[in-house]
RNA sequence: GCCCGGGUGGCGGAAUUGGUAGACGCGCUGGAUUCAAAAUCCAGUUCUUUCGGGAGUGCGGGUUCGAUUCCCGCCCCGGGUACCA
């Protein structure tokens, strides 16, 4: 027989279903392995050949866990709200689910062609109501809490509510926007709705007046994460600062931890350097200005305190509430005008112009805390209203924007740097000696920074205080595919709906647009309205009565549902809690997780928050959810070209495009084998190419030009797994994905390979059949070459399992196929080892292989092989001979020889002595088993 | 600008601790087999050469008996970030 691919596959993916090969379940007595795969957003254009690459990747390794006797946690799910749904819905009136489910069914059947080991008995989806419970409930938990800073954990607020009864909330060392003081006689004498927005700012999530980032061509608001050069990441369109009222998301209480935590993790260097950034840490101090002939103070952050003499004037950021006040009346129609212009400008403009120094003088003075010195306010753009307090005490000697502000508007710059020249620019350096600072004199820098906020806090005019560039998260969306909060409002006020009455299920609505009179889409659903005694949801008719009220119009943005949903595939079906908590106990964080560094900013930041944050809560025993981490890199196409006379409308092949006027268009790459065009069928490929015309290459071919850019559609370079997996199987392409380089490079996505890796699988195949296609193997004792061959690839496959590493892994398997070809070896023990090797990465091949072998049962459950350095023992070395370190020949020598007898050996030779051309040697270097070098 | 990656044949890439640069695969060239083709098998394939050699891992220096690997300076490509005080 043949190696008929594809019954092999087909058959053991069926035995695979029947036999529930790849469904967990705890047990104990084996340690846990949990990997996984970032899950889909099942899109309608469905897989190309990069999307698996990552799933390849982590499916070997858990099949290779598994051999290793773990017992493995490998499942797969959709992240299945999302916008391109809900846009499509809006152009074709067909329901999001609808679109959800068809896509979804297509993205199923790719993966399952590719026999992957997923536990489907596990899948979940964002979209489902039964998951999508959970998330509302977890919503309901964080509004439900408060961040204690003395704890450093969250907190029930109850446990708030108690304190300020009792004391009122001066004690209080939480996170919190609310910055009055009150006693508890205060506390006690507010109304409900007083009260309940007091704690509304301590909520872990809560609903406040704040600006977002508004997306009028999306309808919606974006968090920061979702927006790419001041743009839209979904569809770049432009984004503007709008006051709205939103569910937000308390992250930045959790800014310390997530960066110290980041210190723990396995993750690249890359991604955690992306998160140290976007949090943002810096320590320095706080420091108020007193404004000369007003009561008012303004507060500055600064990094450097110990430059605080430095400062000759200071920049407010054009919003800052105080510019109005300050403003001198010879100045206001100067600063009005100014901060029209600096509104106006979009934050994209605002980004592009970082170049031009703008900036109004307010007629307003500050009176320096220290010195006692009166200085100039001025506003300027480049002070931004949302970092620290949106103004800066500016210290031109010290720093650049300063120092260009200050040249621009000829302000004078003292310099407060001993033995430092800012003729030029400033000195922005975080070293050297304080000069001109009166008790600063003479201390450096990190000394000053000390002394600046012992003196500072002595005199009640500053502190220490660190900033984090972090922001809270946006947490509503104006959309309606996404899960509906379990929210409703009773006079204004927000309340949650008890958690027996969950899932709050989205409503139908007839469109999917927003209300006319621009309220979010789910204020076209008729039964909105909440009812406080039947509880339940009741149509708008009854919206007058006074127990029912309306529900939050808004929905959670993409990342709500992917925050936790590793959480739910150790319990998909619980009805009574988001996990069991044995099962979590058990399954605990992920082991290994696979996919995109792009989420980086988004949803691995915020489920390592929702992580700490369930973990604070007692409900999950681990508070990082992904201990280790890879991330893929992307696959590229490579696009063909080909090259039309502008003059003629004649194409023209690559050689000998330059010789004319021409235009170069995409060419579909299925139709170009090898850079050469099939000429018959691109002009079947369209009805204007019918008659086209070509010069050709001097024999007669049309040859392509190539170039390696992103996989698309509109590129015609899109590889579409299915028809690889018809053509050469799906080990064929699981093999050829690994084998095309190191999985976290991004790489181009060359077919011409592919054939290797099946010659490969083929030749395998033909060791345990002779020449007529019938078994043919042996029961002998394994010879020491063939045990060689092997063990050596055994040696090899593991270590790169140790570290990850899957392309040089096939290279070894190939070596070894090729070595075991040519002793003509058929040895049952030998083939055996080689089969488990090959096992995770070609499952189905061997799977059949094993049953050949006369196995029972799937290779899944064999063990994986360990080598026995034993056979891998040489008794003779070829080594290479070096002069001055060129290699010049190879000497095979016995390997228990000293290195004196090497050395002897070697110089002895003929062919030594024609390179030391009589000399005697400098220095002879023998490194055993290695290298031996001779310096002449 | 700053912070991370990366740069090796015609191509994807290998070289794990400083020790034979180019494993493995593709492609290409030649040969065997075949009526022919596919498939398969064998041999060759970094460049250069006067066939003795010589050069060679982005460029320039350095350390070393020996550098793709370590150090210094620079160039290019990819990603992140961008007035963050």
């Amino acid at each position: 027989m043949e190696y008929n691919f594809n019954e092999i596959e087909k058959k053991w993916r069926k035995y695979w279903q029947e036999n529930n090969t790849y469904v967990a379940k705890i047990d104990s007595e084996k340690p846990k392995y949990y990997g996984l795969s970032m899950f889909p957003y099942p899109s309608g254009a469905g897989l190309h050949v990069g999307h698996p690459l990552g799933y390849i990747a982590s499916d070997i390794y858990a099949r290779y866990k598994r051999l290793k006797g773990f017992n493995v946690l490998h499942p797969m799910g959709y992240d299945s709200f999302g916008l391109p749904a809900e846009q499509y819905a809006i152009q074709t009136g067909q329901h999001p689910a609808v679109t959800t489910e068809e896509n979804l069914k297509r993205y199923r059947s790719q993966l399952d062609k590719i026999g992957f080991s997923f536990d489907w008995s596990r899948e979940v989806r964002t979209s489902d109501p039964q998951y999508y419970k959970w998330t509302q409930w977890i919503f309901k938990q964080l509004f439900a809490a408060y961040y204690c800073n003395d704890a450093s954990k969250a907190m029930p607020i109850e446990n708030l509510v108690s304190v300020f009864e009792k004391e009122g909330n001066t004690s209080v060392n939480a996170v919190t926007a609310y910055e009055t003081e009150f006693s508890a006689e205060e506390w006690n004498a507010f109304d409900a709705k007083q009260k309940d927005a007091v704690l509304m700012d301590y909520r872990l999530t809560y609903l406040a007046d704040s600006w977002v980032n508004w997306c009028p061509a999306l309808g919606t608001v974006l968090a920061n994460d979702e927006i790419v050069n001041g743009v839209s990441e979904r569809g770049g369109h432009p984004v503007e600062q709008k006051l709205m009222r939103q569910w937000s998301m308390r992250i930045t209480a959790y800014a310390e931890r997530l960066l110290k935590g980041l210190d723990k993790l396995d993750w690249s260097d890359a991604v955690k350097d992306i998160q140290r950034n976007w949090i943002g840490k810096s320590v320095g101090a706080s420091v108020n200005f007193a404004v000369a002939d007003h009561d008012e103070e303004i507060q500055v952050f600064t990094t450097r305190p110990d430059t605080i003499y430095g400062v000759s004037f200071m920049v407010l950021a054009p919003e800052h509430e105080l510019v109005t006040q300050i403003t001198t009346d010879e100045y206001k129609d100067e600063v009005n005008a100014y901060q029209q212009k600096a509104g106006l400008k979009s934050e994209r403009d605002r980004m592009a112009d970082t170049k031009t120094i703008s900036g109004q003088f307010t007629g307003a003075y500050a009176v320096h805390p220290l010195s006692g010195e009166k200085i100039q306010i001025w506003i300027g753009d480049y002070v931004l209203a949302s970092y620290g307090t949106g103004a800066v005490m500016a210290v031109p000697c010290g720093d650049q924007r300063d120092y260009d502000f200050a040249k621009h508007f000829e302000i004078p710059i003292k310099n407060i740097f001993a033995d430092v020249s800012i003729e030029e620019e400033a000195y922005t350096e975080k070293k050297g000696k304080i000069a001109n600072s009166d008790f600063l004199n003479g201390l450096e820098v990190a000394e000053a920074i000390q002394k600046a906020i012992e003196v500072l806090e002595d005199k009640k005019i500053g502190k220490a205080k660190t900033n984090y560039r972090l922001r809270d998260a946006v947490f509503s969306r104006q959309r309606y595919w996404g899960e509906p909060f379990p929210v409703y409002y009773d006079n204004g006020v927000a309340k949650t709906i008890e958690d027996q009455f969950l899932p709050i299920e989205l409503p139908e609505v007839d469109k999917y647009l927003p209300t006319p009179d621009g309220k979010p889409p789910l204020g076209n659903a008729d039964n909105w309205f909440w009812d406080t005694e039947k509880n339940e949801l009741v149509g708008r008719e009854r919206a007058e009565e006074e127990h029912v009220h309306p529900m939050e119009l808004n929905t959670m943005p993409g990342w709500a549902g992917s925050s936790w949903y590793f959480l739910r595939y150790m319990d998909p079906h619980n009805e009574k809690a988001f996990v069991a908590k044995e099962k979590v106990d058990y399954w605990s964080n992920v082991d290994l997780y696979i996919g995109g560094a792009e989420h980086a900013t988004g949803h691995l930041l915020y489920s390592r928050f929702w992580s700490m944050f369930l973990n604070d809560m007692g409900h999950i025993p681990f508070e990082e959810p992904f201990k280790k981490m890879i991330n893929q890199g992307m696959i590229l196409g490579r696009s063909s070209f080909v090259y039309r006379d502008k003059a003629s409308g004649k194409f023209i092949s690559f050689g000998k495009r330059k010789e004319y006027k021409v235009a170069r268009l995409h060419v579909d790459i299925n139709i170009v084998d090898n850079d050469k065009l099939d000429i018959e069928a691109f002009k079947a490929s369209r009805e204007e190419y019918a008659n086209a015309e070509f010069i050709l290459e001097d024999d007669g071919t049309y040859i392509c030009g190539n170039e390696v850019e992103k996989m698309s559609k509109s590129k015609f370079n899109v590889q579409n797994p299915d028809d690889l997996v018809e053509k050469y199987g799906a080990d064929t392409l699981r093999m050829y994905e690994m084998f095309l380089g190191p999985i976290e490079q991004a790489k181009p996505w060359d077919i011409k390979g592919i054939n290797g890796v099946n010659n490969f699988l083929r030749k395998l195949w033909r060791l345990f059949h002779d020449q007529d296609g019938n078994v043919n193997l042996s029961d002998d004792k394994a010879d020491a070459k063939a045990l060689k061959s092997v063990h050596k690839t055994i040696k090899k496959a593991q270590e790169d399992m140790d570290r990850y590493v899957f392309n040089t892994s096939v290279s070894a398997m190939m070596i070894c196929v090729n070595e075991l070809t040519e002793q003509k070896c058929n040895n049952k023990t030998v083939l055996q080892d080689l089969v488990v090797l090959l096992a995770p990465y070609a499952p189905h091949i061997a799977e059949e292989l094993w049953s050949i072998l006369g196995n029972e049962g799937s290779v899944n459950d064999a063990t994986y092989p360990v080598c026995n350095e034993d056979y891998l023992v040489e008794d003779a070395f070829e080594y290479p001979v070096s002069f001055n370190g060129k290699m010049r020949f190879k000497v095979e020598l016995p390997n228990n020889l000293s290195k004196e007898d090497i050395e002897k050996e070697v110089l002895a030779m003929e062919k030594s002595q024609k390179y030391l051309e009589g000399k005697a040697p400098k220095k002879v270097i023998v490194v055993p088993g290695r290298i031996v070098n001779i310096v002449v």
